[in-house]
DNA sequence: TCATTAAATTGTT
DNA sequence: AACAATTTAATGA
C-alpha cells in the first residue's frame, strides 16, 4: 500500500515552467522566494496512492502542478465521503499545517497527477518572515471557508443538474485554483466520483448545462462560457 | 511526417 | 451495466 511517505521518494526539482505556475511564488521577496525554490519538490501520483491521510502528521503543504485530486474523508460507518475535488494550482493543508497537527482528509489522485510539496519547516518560516506569503494564506482560508460554505448547500441540492452546475462552480474558482482557467480538464466519470452521481446523469446534466449556454462539453474536459450561471442558476428545463 | 493501432472518453440504451 | 461511436495517444515505417 503506498503512502505519503513514499510519495517523495520520487521527488525532482520543479522546471522554471513549473516554478513560475505556482501561484504565491511570486509574491515573495528574492531571498525568500530563493529559500522555497530550494526546498519545493515535485513528484508524479498515481489514481488511488494517498498523498495524505487522516491522522499523518504533517510533513508537507502540498499544490496540485497538474492533473485532479479528490479529497475524502471516512465517516463513522465506514463509508467514504468526498468533500472536493482539487484541480491545477490549488494548494491545500495550510489550516493543519499552521498547527502542526494530523491530516483531517484523505488526499488521492483521480487520474495521474503532479503534485508538489512545501515541507512545513519552510512553510512556517514564510509564515514569520514573509508579507505576501501570509496574504496568499489568509486569503486562501477565507476562500475555502466560502467553498465549504458553498458545499453544504450543494449537499442539499436534490437536483443533479444543480449539483453538478454548483460543483462545477467551485472547481473553476479562479482564487483557489489559478491553474485551471477556461479548461477544466476532467472526465464525467471523475466528475460524477466528486459530485456522488452516476456517469449517466452527469453527462445528462452537462447536456442540459450546455444547451443553456452555460458550458461547452470537450472530450476530456468542460469550457466554462458562464460562470455566473454555473452559480446562480436555479433551476433548469 | 504520416498511417495504423490501441486506449480513453463520450453518448446512448 | 453494456455497447457503439468518437477522439486522442502511441507506435513505427
Amino acid at each position: 500500500m503506498p503512502n505519503e511517505a513514499s510519495l517523495f521518494q520520487r521527488r525532482r526539482a520543479l522546471t522554471a515552467p513549473e516554478l513560475d505556475a505556482i501561484p504565491w511564488i511570486h509574491l515573495l521577496s528574492s531571498q525568500e522566494r530563493q529559500r522555497a525554490t530550494e526546498d519545493l519538490k515535485i513528484a508524479d501520483a498515481d489514481p488511488g496512492e494517498y498523498i495524505c491521510r487522516i491522522g499523518r502528521p504533517v510533513t508537507y503543504w502540498f499544490g496540485v502542478v497538474d492533473g485532479l485530486l479528490k479529497m475524502s474523508s471516512d465517516n463513522a460507518e465506514g463509508q467514504t465521503m468526498t468533500f472536493t475535488g482539487v484541480p491545477p494550482g490549488g494548494w491545500f493543508g495550510e489550516g493543519t499545517a499552521m498547527k502542526r497537527e494530523t491530516y483531517r482528509y484523505n488526499i488521492q489522485p483521480l487520474r495521474k497527477s503532479r503534485v508538489a510539496g512545501l515541507h512545513v519547516d519552510t512553510f512556517h518560516w514564510l509564515l514569520d518572515h514573509s508579507i505576501g506569503f501570509n496574504r496568499f494564506v489568509m486569503n486562501q482560508l477565507n476562500e475555502r471557508l466560502g467553498q465549504f460554505i458553498a458545499a453544504r448547500e450543494i449537499d442539499r441540492m436534490t437536483n443533479p443538474d444543480i449539483r453538478v452546475a454548483r460543483s462545477l462552480a467551485s472547481l473553476f474558482n479562479a482564487t483557489l485554483y489559478p491553474g485551471v482557467g477556461e479548461v477544466l480538464r476532467i472526465t464525467q466519470q471523475e466528475l460524477a466520483y466528486l459530485v456522488g452521481l452516476s456517469r449517466q446523469r452527469v453527462n445528462e446534466a452537462l447536456t442540459a448545462l450546455a444547451a443553456n449556454g452555460a458550458i461547452k462539453v470537450e472530450y476530456g474536459g468542460l469550457r466554462v462560457m458562464d460562470l455566473q450561471a454555473l452559480r446562480s442558476r436555479v433551476t433548469f428545463r
